[in-house]
RNA sequence: AGCGGGAUGGGAUAGCCAGGAGAUUCCGGCGGGCUCAUAACCCGCAGACCGGUGGUUCAAAUCCACCUCCCGCUACCA
């Protein structure tokens, strides 16, 4: 938009959400990191100098927590995890620049000048805050260091947020009955003096910044809310032994309290790039032409280098709100573009890895599948932004239909009846409409990479291939090699210049399916070094017989993989480790009251009225959070009742259920509906009673 | 609840920002062709009136309003 077109003068830096150190990979992270490797290598290929970073993100109170449970370092259990993923992305040719970790010390080092900086700049403001302690261990418990019981909804909750009721966020000092995750100690609340960032000094600068920032639209729409309401200060500190001390005023008092993991998280894209400097020279790569300004006026001057963020689309805020005011408190340069991708799913579910609903990175590999079929399937499924579904049976599906019937198929048919009849590639001209038809597939090409369209990018050599297709299947070589040999030397050339054409435009997304196309082409080196307009240039003379570029996925294999997919996922809902049902996992911790010593006569029994009913409408009520009216037959009647059950049962679904009435209950009025009768049900969930058999409506309950 | 994103032939997806001849591609169905090629490839047919209701316009899948359903975010979780 108000950018300069790639390729600029400038480097660029393109990255990619950091992984957080605390589990395996599994398919939902690699769309990421395939879609900013996409982005990485498609902007190489134009021309465009850039430098492909990341790192883990070490830090935090799950990687504390967890590390606790295993009895082992923080340290050492986020690293065992940061060694996994360096050595899994370059199996998805996932190859980064630099990849470096939060917590190694160029990172330390840099955050720690970050926070010099605001200090300085006087956009640091303290405040006393509440936080969780842990009176007999002498810990401090902030955020998922402390849980208790939700204020609001009285289930079990984390400090942080109301993860197994009503999902609300908590503000510190809000959860009740704390004690410590860690030790399992009942924690007080004591006050304490944090460091906040104060957001509201960058809030003009944000506001000019997300209308020039490109990017996919939930990047560039959901941080205006924000951006363009009031800014809160942002709370940088943390009471913890594990992350990166507050550099502070000469060190004096802060030694107890880290920075906010959020803080240094963003902040390893800048180190890992400098990182990457520091290994190839200033010269091949320069991290300060990309990340410092030249002007401080000038951010969005030509001089300053291109920032392009891939991220996931639950972590915009963070990159769109607090990383650029975070940038600017340090004089350093604005993003580009943020690119939010969208979730994966597995088989039209969301994925769940307590369920064990997952393909996981190894698993993929282990099964022997080529890391550039998911790159496809990831690339070309459908819109950056939107949600994807992973399914072996689509995957087989369309690596089948569009890589081995499409593209795999024709450079093999071109190239094979090229080795056969002329040894390589025909003596003669590509005719002017094959020619323009593959310009034209490079300026959809740069066009596309400017719009940050990856999708479009991936499918240019899919389409140029099935032009190839129509292309030889029109002018059928195979017919003309006797009758017109001059022709059929023509048609072929065009063929084997198509297909040089399809190696370098499918590089971005397979780039070693790309190689070995270019080495069947009789091409040295690798086609990651060959310019975009070389496609049109003339392939090798001779080459040797090529061979199937992607071979078929058969059937069984797929149902092979289905099933052994239902039956982990079968075997995480036995083992208990998760349910089926969210509800359920509330039964895991379910301690149910202790029993009343009071005995009541059987005449008091019979004091209650209780028939079997059926719900024939079941409605919510205006402005309640949980009240429903339920319209239930008794069989002498149809009763109105109010019932706290709307957030725990579907509605839609209840007409028609069998209950138990108490007929003679007072009534009630609720939110101005009048509640004649009371539905039985049991616990906090309110599940409701039904009969076993087919009682008629209205038998009496004995 | 507020904000953001989405809802398109049987399934899956594109188009929407820059409104215009009853809409893309893949899978599936039906009918042809070809045989160089991995039962691949090519051609043709059937099938959606583009979540719902209104509005703007000569013209709307595309713009506006309201509604329904799904997903995400809502600031000191990562």
């Amino acid at each position: 938009m108000s950018h300069e077109a790639f390729p600029t003068d400038n480097p660029a830096v393109v990255t990619v959400g950091l992984p957080y150190a605390n589990g395996d990979l599994h398919v939902g992270h690699l769309r990421g990191y395939v879609t900013g490797d996409t982005v990485a290598r498609a902007l190489r290929r134009v021309g465009q100098q850039t430098a492909f970073v990341c790192g883990s993100d070490m830090h935090g109170t799950p990687i504390a927590v967890n590390a606790a449970k295993e009895g082992v370092s923080p340290e050492a259990f986020a690293l065992e995890y940061h060694e996994e993923y360096a050595e899994t992305f370059p199996k998805f040719n996932v190859e980064f620049d630099n990849y470096g970790h939060t917590h190694d010390e160029t990172n330390v080092e840099t955050t720690q000048e970050f926070v010099r900086s605001w200090i300085d700049g006087d956009h640091v403001v303290e405040k006393e805050i509440q936080v969780a302690y842990d009176p007999a261990d002498d810990q401090w418990l902030p955020d998922r260091l402390v849980e208790g019981t939700c204020p609001y909804c009285g289930e079990d909750a984390r400090g942080d947020e109301c993860d197994e009721g009503c999902q609300r966020h908590l503000e510190p000092g809000e959860v009740e009955d704390p004690v410590s995750t860690l030790s399992g100690n009942p924690a007080e609340y004591r006050e304490r003096e944090h460091k906040f960032l104060r957001l509201s000094d960058f809030q003009d600068y944000l506001q000019a910044f997300i209308d020039r920032m490109d990017g996919t639209d939930n990047a560039k729409n959901q941080p205006r809310e924000w951006i363009e309401g009031e800014l809160q200060d942002l709370c940088i500190t943390r009471d913890m032994d594990w992350g990166i001390d507050y550099p502070g005023e000469d060190g004096e008092g802060e030694e107890d309290l880290v920075l906010y993991v959020w803080v240094d998280a963003p902040i390893e894209y800048v180190s890992s790039t400098k990182q990457y400097t520091d290994r190839v020279g200033e010269d091949a790569f320069d991290w300060e032409e990309v990340w410092t300004v030249d002007d401080e006026d000038e951010l969005t001057g030509e001089d300053n280098g291109e920032i392009v963020h891939v991220i996931g689309r639950d972590i915009i805020q963070h990159h769109a709100v607090f990383w650029p005011a975070m940038l600017r408190g340090a004089g350093y340069n604005e993003p580009r573009a943020i690119l939010a991708t969208g979730f994966v799913g597995i088989d039209g579910k969301a994925l769940s890895t307590s369920r064990n609903r997952a393909v996981w990175a190894d698993e993929y590999l282990d099964e022997g599948f080529h890391p550039d079929l998911f790159r496809y399937y990831m690339i070309n499924g459908s819109g950056m932004e939107t949600d994807v579904d992973f399914s072996w049976d689509r995957f087989a599906e369309r690596v089948n239909g569009e890589l081995v019937g499409n593209l795999g198929n024709f450079c093999y048919r071109s190239l094979l009846f090229a080795e056969r009849n002329y040894d390589g590639t025909p003596d003669a001209d590509v005719s002017d409409d094959v020619r323009e038809r593959i310009e034209d597939a490079i300026d959809e090409f740069e066009a596309a990479l400017n719009e940050y369209r990856v999708r479009d990018v991936g499918a240019v050599p899919i389409e140029l291939a099935d032009y190839g297709n129509e292309y030889i299947q029109r002018n059928e070589p195979w017919k003309l090699t006797d009758d017109d040999p001059e022709r059929a030397a023509q048609v072929i050339r065009d063929c084997v210049q198509i297909a040089k054409a399809i190696a370098v435009l499918m590089q971005p997304v397979m780039p070693e399916k790309a190689d070995a196309l270019w080495a069947q082409l009789g091409e040295d080196g690798s086609v990651e070094d060959a310019r975009l307009d070389e496609a049109l240039d003339a392939p090798p003379a001779t080459f040797d017989e090529p061979e199937e570029l992607f071979g078929q996925i058969e059937d069984e294999r797929i149902e092979e993989l289905n099933e052994k997919l239902a039956e982990r996922v079968e075997e995480a809902t036995e083992d208990g480790e998760d349910d089926a049902e969210e509800a359920n996992e509330d039964t895991m911790d379910f301690e149910p009251e202790s029993l009343t010593d009071e005995r009541i006569s059987f005449d008091d029994f019979g004091d209650l009225d209780m028939r079997v009913g059926e719900i024939e409408t079941a409605e919510p009520i205006e402005d309640s959070d949980k009240l429903a009216r339920l319209e239930v037959d008794i069989g002498v009647e149809t009763r109105q009742v109010v019932a706290g059950i709307k957030q725990l049962h579907d509605l839609a679904e209840l007409p028609g259920t069998r209950v138990v009435l108490l007929a003679n209950m007072e009534k009630a009025e609720l939110f101005g509906v009048e509640s004649n009768g009371m539905v039985l049900a049991a616990g906090d969930e309110a599940d409701l009673l039904t009969t076993h058999g087919d009682a008629p409506l209205g038998s009496k309950i004995q």
